[in-house]
RNA sequence: GGUGCGGUAGUUCAGUUUGGUUAGAAUACAUGCCUGUCACGCAUGGGGUCACGGGUCCGAGCCCCGUCCGCACCGCCA
């Protein structure tokens, strides 16, 4: 037996037991011939330690130790003559009277410590050592609890969780699909799931009326701190269900997660918005409900007063941002050129100022009299000492713009709190969106999401107008500005879904190509169903308080997309390439 | 595909403004001293392809061009 207890949970009432611990060397403390040892396992930190009254041979094997040995000691629990509050084990020590190094080690290239010296690369490459530390220990573990109580939740409400396929037919709509070639099907590739989500349908035929799973999906697309190539969602279906029902089950799982991970309650109901108010008075369809800041649109409140840049706006829009009206010119000039970037989108700022002494500055004062100015405020809700940021153009780009500039305000003014949560459900999504580039529609969920039943005569017109209005019988769950979930009430009437793949542009022959074994399904009997899926590893960070993903993910992928520590993705040799039928046309490289 | 920031000791960074002798600090590492440390302390020591390639210059870590790599973001992500 290599321990009987682990290094975290020998405590004062075990003092003057035998035992036997195994971990990593944390640290050596040398004071002459008194000698500590901090070791370390998964479960924490005990420190052993020896002086001349203990064994010779212990202090000789303290004398070869290094950072990150691996250890086996042998000894008595102690109480500790100066006790160490910070540590769950700080009231004891092991008096040592066997020493084994079970297997050196190198010196790490960082430190493993809580707040550590190594970069973010060197940890990337050494992830296995990074994944000793408490920080990326605590959030595997948060993770961990997560998949848990997420499960339990799902079984004690009668979900099945069923395990799809990984090898699947390749649908090029939407995100980019990672393929696999098949060797046995020459000329021939499978695609890895961006989501389970025509199985999961097929599972609602075959009967399953609530699935889950907490599964892997592929998207080979451009990465960001909060997206990677690889990630998990809770991936959930139900049968016999409008979107009330759903909203309510999985409501009730988000609520689960927060009592039992976070221990927080909430016991109102969570807040709703229809995707056109997101836009409207948050500039997004992921408002971040942790501050107010709303946008306002003014358009008919400028126009009409000489002042061309509004006038010939389609759109002008405003937000007050509290306590900034002491911001200084260069304050001002800074914001103006921040809003100009190209990743806020706006072509120029004009501000007006709610002074505590009662007077109002603007940019506009030549065209606006302190009483117009005033009307304004009023509309956009607007207290003294507020600063009102004022953007026109497009009406949906200005929105937007608004929107981004609201999140940057919040950051400065510090109201972001990542340990308040706000969540909401965003309902009523336009079911289609029209990409001027191709000239044509696309599903801005998925192809299999059912229209508003009360906008059945629209999407039946062809009328491009009208169906750019349709609304989707869909919702996305929104946390901290963040989309954790999303789902839909999906098309069960084969006719429907025709429609759905007539308005998108596919002859029927590329529609059965594609979809004819689901379509084939739903002659079979499909029920009224719908689900929503969460994107898991978001939703760790955010009850991790993190921006991140990659802390939440034991071995993740680098910006280009990479596995650092591994070296993938690499180049294979001919052999394989021949064997699997394919060429490369990317240039020749030279092995290492 | 694009924008911004960065690449200097094992590691994290300073040095680049205004090119100029031997490139510094902290930490880590090594050695020695130390019986109550727990970020131990003290002393000594070793440690550098200044990312790579080219250019300008009497002279480049520093200026210019290109490449590679990392991070954040835009596009993209039904």
């Amino acid at each position: 037996m290599y321990r009987t207890h682990t290094c975290g949970e020998l405590r004062l009432s075990d003092a003057g037991k035998q035992v036997t611990l195994a971990g990593w060397v944390q640290r050596i403390r040398k004071m002459g011939s008194l000698n500590f040892v901090d070791l370390r396992d998964r479960y924490g930190i005990t420190q052993l330690v020896t002086d001349d009254n203990g064994p010779r041979e212990v202090t000789d094997i303290l004398n070869q130790l290094g950072r990150e040995y691996v250890l086996q000691a042998k000894g008595i629990v102690a109480e500790r003559q100066s006790k160490n509050s910070k540590i769950p084990t700080g009231d004891i020590e092991i008096k040592l009277s066997k020493l084994t190094i079970l297997n050196p080690a190198v010196t790490p290239p960082f430190t493993i410590e809580d707040q550590t010296d190594g970069g973010e690369d060197l940890r990337a490459k050494y992830r296995y050592l990074d994944l000793r530390r408490n920080p990326l220990k605590n959030a595997l573990m948060l993770r961990h609890t997560m998949a848990l109580e997420a499960r339990k939740y799902l079984d004690g409400n009668n979900f099945m969780e069923i395990e799809t396929p990984c090898l699947i037919k390749s649908t090029p709509e939407g995100a980019r699909d990672f393929v696999v070639p098949s060797r046995m099907n020459p000329g021939q590739f499978y695609a890895l799931p961006q989501s389970p989500q025509q199985f999961k349908q097929l599972l609602m035929v075959a009967g399953y009326d609530r699935y889950f799973q907490i599964v892997r999906c592929f998207r080979d697309e451009d990465l960001r701190a909060d997206r990677q190539p690889e990630f998990t969602q809770i991936d959930c279906e139900m049968s016999f269900v409008e979107r009330e029902d759903v909203l309510q089950m999985f409501e009730g799982l988000v609520k689960h997660l927060f009592k039992t991970v976070l221990h927080k309650d909430f016991t109102a109901p969570f807040l709703r918005m229809p995707y056109d108010e997101a836009l409207a008075h948050y500039g997004s369809d992921k408002p971040d409900m942790r501050f107010e800041m709303l946008i306002h649109e003014i358009t008919k409140n400028v126009q009409g007063k000489g002042f061309s840049v509004f006038d010939s706006a389609k759109y002008v829009g405003a937000i007050a941002v509290p306590g900034c009206a002491d911001y200084s010119r260069k304050q001002i000039d800074e914001l103006t050129e921040w809003v100009k970037r190209p990743q806020v989108g706006a072509k120029g700022l004009i501000y007006i100022k709610l002074n505590t002494d009662g007077s109002i500055k603007s940019s506009v004062d030549k065209f606006y009299s302190p009483e117009e100015l005033k009307n304004i405020a009023e509309v956009v809700e607007a207290k003294e000492n507020d600063l009102i940021l004022v953007m026109c153009g497009d009406k949906h780009k200005t929105q937007v713009a608004l929107g981004t500039t609201r999140l940057e305000m919040g950051n400065r003014l510090g109201l972001r709190d990542n340990s308040i949560y706000k969540p909401l459900w965003v309902y009523d999504f336009p079911l289609l969106e029209w990409d001027d580039e191709t000239q044509r529609f696309y599903a801005m969920h998925h192809p299999f999401t059912a229209p508003k039943p009360e906008d059945m005569d629209k999407y039946y017109s062809d009328d491009k107008y009208g169906l750019a209005e349709v609304k989707a019988n869909s919702y996305d769950f929104v946390l901290n500005g963040t989309e954790v979930g999303g789902g839909s009430i999906r098309i069960h009437d084969s006719k429907v879904q025709h429609r759905m793949f007539e308005i998108l542009g596919f002859t029927k022959e590329q529609a059965e190509y594609r979809f004819g074994f689901l379509m084939n399904a739903f002659k079979f009997g499909a029920p009224p169903h719908g689900g929503l899926a969460f994107g898991f590893d978001r939703f760790c960070a955010l009850f991790g308080g993190q921006d991140t993903i990659r802390d939440y993910i034991a071995f993740p992928k680098n910006n280009m997309g990479r596995d650092v520590m591994a070296d993938a993705p690499s180049y294979i040799d001919d052999v394989q390439m021949k064997e699997l039928y394919i060429t490369s046309t990317a240039p020749k490289q030279e092995e290492k």
